[in-house]
DNA sequence: TTCCATGTTCCGCA
DNA sequence: TTGCGGAACATGGA
């Protein structure tokens, strides 16, 4: 799940449920996950201190720690959150847990263990290390400032929306139902898109990463023009009801309707 | 058993 | 130097 509007969904629970409580203590369940830290050091760095607020970009969530700091949470392909009582059960692949002095606690989640846990002392500085780009929701992104950075990029588009240091927080399926709003199959080259086709595009990617990060990246609550919901085989293309295809771009698979998505 | 999966990083190539 | 594709990583579900 956790493209950018996923995680815009785990900031707002992470802002609606555990901030402001004191840490009484931190679990690391597999120590594989953190980054740069230990449990030990984890916990010392959390326990008595309290998450004051969060901000995101891309498809990271930072919490800022009480103590100073941040609190780094990458979610890889298969990481959430969830909140509840200490003393209900752990939900599975609860990889580290803060437990509040209020009875409650917050686990975060990965099943596959390819996110990230840590802490930084500089978000920004983070950022600018890990060479991420925009956030995909900045004003900064124009057609302007699209038709620049795409100058240099004959491959395909959907190859340049999910690359990290150009644009953050788009990934395989964000960029697929993107490309399909949009009417532009992936394959598109990006130095072939002209003003017009780069502002479509600009719009597109802003509506549709606002009105699912509106339904907390839930596909169920997507509209039923959308794509997303239908990436299985046989699928059909939910505006003309042909047969979808799939084909490889950078290593991952994209879905996209042959009809309705043309090349420029 | 084999293949595939919403992410990132590293390597080789043009 | 930059853009790009493929493999690797870790793990479980179909």
């Amino acid at each position: 799940m956790p493209e950018l509007p996923d995680v815009e969904a785990f900031k707002e629970y992470l802002d609606a449920t555990a901030l402001h409580q004191n840490i009484a203590r931190v679990r690391v369940d597999d120590d594989r996950i953190l980054s740069g830290t230990s449990a030990q050091a984890l916990g010392r760095r959390l326990k008595g201190s309290r998450l004051q607020g969060t901000r995101r970009h891309g498809k990271h969530l930072f919490a800022r720690i009480s103590g100073g700091g941040w609190l780094l949470l990458h979610f890889g392909m298969t990481g959430e959150l969830d909140y509840g009582e200490s003393n209900g059960g752990l939900p599975e692949y609860a990889r580290v847990v803060l437990e509040f002095e209020n009875g409650r606690r917050l686990a975060y989640i990965s099943r596959r263990m390819l996110g990230e846990v840590a802490v930084l002392n500089d978000a920004d500085a983070f950022i600018a290390e890990h060479d991420l780009g925009l956030d995909a929701l900045d004003d900064a992104i124009t057609p302007e400032w699209l038709q620049q950075q795409f100058a240099s990029r004959p491959g395909p588009v959907k190859t340049a929306l999910m690359d990290q240091s150009l644009i953050a927080g788009i990934g395989n399926v964000y960029s697929d139902e993107i490309l399909f709003q949009a009417g532009l199959h992936p394959k598109t080259r990006s130095n072939r898109l002209n003003h017009e086709d780069l502002a479509h595009l600009r719009r597109t990617m802003r509506r549709v990463l606002r009105t699912t990060a509106g339904h907390q990246a839930d596909p169920a609550q997507f509209p039923g023009s959308y794509l997303t919901t239908r990436r299985e085989k046989d699928g059909r293309c939910p505006k003309c009801g042909g047969a979808l295809k799939t084909d490889k771009v950078s290593g991952r698979t994209s879905y996209f309707c042959p009809k309705c998505q043309q090349k420029r």
